[in-house]
Order: structure tokens, then C-alpha cells, then sequence
DNA sequence: CTGAAAGCGCTAACAC
DNA sequence: GTGTTAGCGCTTTCAG
């Protein structure tokens, strides 16, 4: 059923039955009631996209994420979708499983007209804006949220990650740490690196002697690497007695690592990590985490973009938005078990 | 940039220049090749919509799920992109949370020609089929994944609820358990429902009494309301010796109140839970789950789907798949601590 | 208040 | 091999 068919039944145009579904109000209200009523009776609902080439809008926007399975970045989406429902719009999901090259080709599809904005937080892999600077030049409203490319001039929605990192450290120190250590998701990201910069300034200001090597490990992107790697720094003889995990999957194998090789957390081994996890409370041990507003960051995210869409003398680029994490104290960081 | 700029750039007409972008083999090398050079230094790529119009394709399929904040409905996208990507096809993705008015507005916007197909889970209130009839008339290929409606004739993915509700209940049984129960997170679901009557008839076999009433909570789907149903009978007088979980959530919150209780898994009670979350092992105590291959489920709904879209005469309505779960034994439901 | 007509950007017959 | 034309389903001037 389309617009042509519905004209023809009620011996109308085309323009007076689309005016009328619109509620325009040079249309008669007894010609409304007639169309309106003959549309409900076939269902009849526009066609989207022909709508949209005409309105040159999509009501759709783009959300590019390193991945879904994923704490963090699921509560972002609820947070997303809780406004862009509202606007009536839609909501294409990509995911980049953390390679550039997977980014590239997404934003590329959302270049071409198929989304009114994109929301990205960017892979771990991306160092380069090239990519980006494509919807830049399409007119293409862009919001970075958690994960932003540093030296890029875009609205953003990030965390306070240098302090958190610092309270981290902090943390452990006041615990009773000597040799606290960070473990790194990636050396591209700005927020991991923040994060790794806030730990090596509260060890500094702490006089925590670091001279010989950086207590910074860069994890594999891969995991039986990473956990690989995470295992034999347990099992070493100078294995750290605090650690601070900066994303959640970096925990959890941590985690299953001490399961695995016997280090009692928090005895031997006091723990904090970057994550949103909410049964955080009832693992073995509870975990102390740096928790980030997940929801509340998409949620923004998504209101920024929503006004870069809308309003065109809205300076979408100069927005940037910092929501900060909250660091709570469970049994992985305790002093004495 | 579109079609008609870059033919007018070379000279050609736009259907040269169509075709040639197309690789038709009507059309000359030579003007193959300064096509798309001249394409590739304007980007540019065909407007999806408009061609999409024409061709009556959106590349687009639509997913359904109640919540994705949920490891496996994450997990189920994980395997529904994995598909989607090499396809070429795009995720829409919709979050009914649960409700039934939700969802009937969902489908609704997935019937006008905005997708291709749809992959539902339907919602714990869903229990009539009209919204979907909705899609059959209109043509829209469906694949019901995890969760089905019975008495719809469709393509479905399930997995043996039956059985797994049997296996948990004779898992409790054979570790102990007099008075297992299971809490079941939906009366309108059938998928909740197979696992309940497969929970009761392992009880029936074991000649596990359950004339007075039946071993069987109704949890509320608002998180407040189920943590003070599962605290109230964690405190009662006749606390069960063991339970079913008939989700994840209500697994978690039953350990949130474990905690807060000073109820002892599996001493005072041994837990069973459908569930996929990868943490399992280090919960406490670890968790002995029936798990879902989540992934797989997906990517089998997602390559029916396909195939119900691309060829005609392919009965997919006919199409159902059983993926078998795996009970996974862990501390949860030991013997003796 | 209603209708005719142009055109969003593209594809696919069909002609030449 | 290339171009002309019609039309996907819709919105929106502009006429009447």
C-alpha cells in the first residue's frame, strides 16, 4: 500500500492525502478524517526512505563501537537509545571488534547519507582522523563519547580518566601497595593513556620509587595473549602487590588468573578496575571499581548530537562534556581480609 | 556529490555512469576505469536510500531484543553482525524492554519497508501474535531467536528448554537438594515456561513432593520488586534448599541477597542458573550455569533469515532450529563446601 | 481547500 | 557501448 493507491481509492491526489497524513492545515478537517480513516484501515505508514531522499533526513543515526558484549558500552546504548527514542529515530549499531580498518569501512557507510549523525567511540587501534574527517566534510554531525581521538576538534563526552587513574593508585597506596602496577588496554587510546597517567602521578607524588621500570604493562588486544601475559607477571617473582585494571575484560581475566595460579586477592594482591559492572558486589573477592556513568554518557552523547542535528548555528564541535567516575571501595583493595 | 555531478564532470550520462560503477560488462574499460577513478577522488558511493528505493532493498535488517544490557542478547548480536557484515547488510537494532506496547511499536516501524527482515526475542508480556501477523502480511521475513511465540508458525532458534529445566532441577536432586525451586522470570513466556516444566517433572521423577504447593516463584520484572520477593523467601521459614534461576538477573540478584543475608551457597543453598555470563567462575561462589550458545543462536537466526530473504522459494516459516545448552557444573551446587 | 507537476538520487528497460 | 526515459514513493512548491 502506498500513497498512489491510497489516492486512487478515495478519489483524491497524491499531494492533498500526503498534506492531509500530515496534518497540514490547508486540508479540510472532513478530508483529514476520511484519509486518515482509510490509511489506519490499510496500515499505511509512509515509506521511510522515500520519504527521506525526498527530506534529505534519515532519522536514523549511527553508532560505532569497539564492541556489544560489553558492560560498559551496553548501558551507553540504553543511555542512546532512551533519547533517540524520543526523537523518533533509529539506531544502526556497528561494531569495529577493535580494528581500524573495521572502523574505516563503517564510517565510510555512514558518509553517504544513510545516517543524520554518528555517535563512535573509536577502536584501539585508531590513531589517524582520516576517517572521520570524511563525514566532517559530508556535513555529518559527529559525537565522540568515552574513547576520542585527542588531537581532534569534535564534540566529545569522556570521564575524568587522569584522576581516576590518580585515585586508583592512590587507593592502593593507602592500602598498603609498594609496588603498584597498571595494566594497559592500549597505548593508542588517549583514555587509557590518561588513566596510566593519572596511576604514574599519585606514585610520584607518594614517593613511590619507580626508577628502574615503568609499572606499565601494555596488554594484547588478543585473549589468550593477554592473559598469557597477565598469568606470568603473577606467577614472576617480582609480581606487583596492586593492580589496576583499566578496562573490565583486563579484570576479569586478572581474576581468573588468581583463581587459576592461587594468588589470594586481596591478600597477596590488591586489585581496583575501570568498570560498570553490577554484580562487581558479588564476585570473589568483591572487586573495587572505578565506575564510569555508562548510561548517562551515551545519554548525553546522544542529546549533543540531537542538537547538532537540529539547530545548525548549534557549535556541535566545541561540546565537550566531562561526567565523572566514582571510585567504590569493595574487599579486592581491604587491608587485612 | 551524487550520480548527476559526476556524469555531468565526465561527460557521460548518468546511466553510463551507473552502470559503470557497476561493473556492467556493457561498458568499456576505458570508461570503467576513468569512472571510477573520477568516483574515487570525489568518495563517492551511491546514496543508499535512493538506490534502495529503486531496488526495493534497504541492506537492513531489523533486531528485536527486550534489553542489551544482557550478556546474551549482546552475545546473540555478536553473532547476528558477524553474518549481517559479510551480507553487506546493516543492524537496526530495538529495545522493547520488556514491553508489549514497545515492541508492537517496534514491528510496526519494521513494517513499512525500513528492513529487510526482522530477528525478534520477544518481550515477557508478549502473548499475542498480532503485531507480527503485521509482518507476514507485509512480506517482511521473521526469525524468532531465544525467545518464540508458540502458536505462530515462523522460523525460530531456540534452545532445549525443556530438558535443560529437567537437567537442573536432577543436577540439584542428585547434589542433595529436598526442596529445590525455580524462579521464573515470566508466565507468559514460553521459553520461561518449558524450563519450569522441565524443572518439574525432574521433580516428579525423583518423587520429590510437591502436593501442597507448587515449586514454582513468579519473579517481578521491576528489579526492586524481584530482590524483595527473593530476600522475603531467603529469610522465610521454609527456604528452599536449592534454586533454579530461570535468567541470569534473577541469578544475580539472588546472590546480591545471599550476601546481604548471610544465606551460605551452596551450604545453606545450592543455585543453578540459564545463563551465559563469562564470569562465572569467579563469582562466589563460582556458579554452576546451564549455558546458551548465545553466538550461535544468533548466527543461525541470522543466516536463515538470510536465506528467507534472498531466495522465495526457501520455506523458511518452516525452519526450526534447537541449539543444545551445556550444564556446566561449579561450586554453586557442590555438596559440601 | 485541492491538484498538477517537479524532483530527491538512483536503477533498469529499452532504444540507438 | 552509450544515452534516453520512466519510475521507485514521497514532499513541496505553485496554480487554480
Amino acid at each position: 500500500m502506498n500513497l498512489k493507491q491510497l489516492a486512487k481509492e478515495l478519489n483524491l491526489s497524491i499531494s492533498t492525502v500526503s498534506k492531509a497524513l500530515d496534518d497540514s492545515h490547508e486540508i479540510s478537517e472532513k478530508t483529514k478524517s476520511k484519509v486518515l480513516e482509510a490509511a489506519s484501515k490499510h496500515n499505511y505508514t509512509p515509506n521511510p526512505y522515500a520519504s527521506g531522499l525526498r527530506k534529505k533526513r534519515s532519522n536514523t543515526i549511527g553508532v560505532i563501537i569497539p564492541e556489544v558484549a560489553d558492560n560498559f558500552f551496553s548501558l551507553a546504548i540504553n543511555g542512546i537509545q532512551s533519547i533517540a527514542e524520543n526523537k523518533g529515530y533509529h539506531l544502526l549499531i556497528y561494531l569495529s571488534h577493535d580494528k581500524y580498518e573495521n572502523e574505516r569501512r563503517i564510517v565510510e557507510d555512514c558518509a553517504n547519507g544513510r545516517v543524520d549523525g554518528v555517535l563512535i567511540s573509536i577502536s584501539a587501534e585508531t590513531i589517524s582522523a582520516e576517517h572521520l574527517l570524511r563525514l566532517q566534510k559530508e556535513n555529518v554531525p559527529l559525537v565522540f563519547f568515552d574513547r576520542a581521538l585527542d588531537d581532534f576538534e569534535a564534540a566529545k563526552v569522556l570521564t575524568n580518566d587522569f584522576e581516576s587513574g590518580y585515585l586508583s593508585a592512590k587507593h592502593l597506596i593507602e592500602n598498603g601497595c609498594k609496588r603498584p602496577m597498571f595494566l594497559s588496554f592500549s597505548e593508542c587510546l588517549t583514555m587509557c593513556e590518561n588513566r596510566a597517567n593519572g596511576f604514574l602521578a599519585a606514585l610520584d607524588d607518594f614517593k613511590i620509587s619507580s626508577n628502574e621500570i615503568v609499572p606499565i604493562m601494555y596488554c594484547s588486544r588478543k585473549e589468550e595473549e593477554s592473559y598469557k601475559q597477565i598469568q606470568d607477571l603473577c606467577n614472576s617473582n617480582d609480581r606487583p602487590d596492586g593492580i589496576v585494571a583499566s578496562v573490565e575484560k583486563l579484570a576479569m581475566q586478572l581474576y581468573l588468573v588468581c583463581q587459576d595460579s592461587a594468588v589470594s586477592i586481596p591478600n597477596d594482591l590488591k586489585v581496583v578496575a575501570f568498570s560498570t559492572v553490577e554484580i562487581a558486589p558479588i564476585l570473589n573477592p568483591s572487586l573495587t571499581t572505578i565506575t564510569q556513568s555508562a548510561f548517562e554518557m551515551g545519554r548525553v552523547a546522544a542529546e549533543n548530537l540531537f542538537k547538532g542535528i537540529e539547530s545548525k548555528n548549534f557549535n556541535l564541535n566545541q561540546q565537550v562534556v566531562v561526567i565523572p567516575s566514582k571510585l567504590i571501595k569493595r574487599q579486592s583493595t581491604s587491608r587485612y581480609k
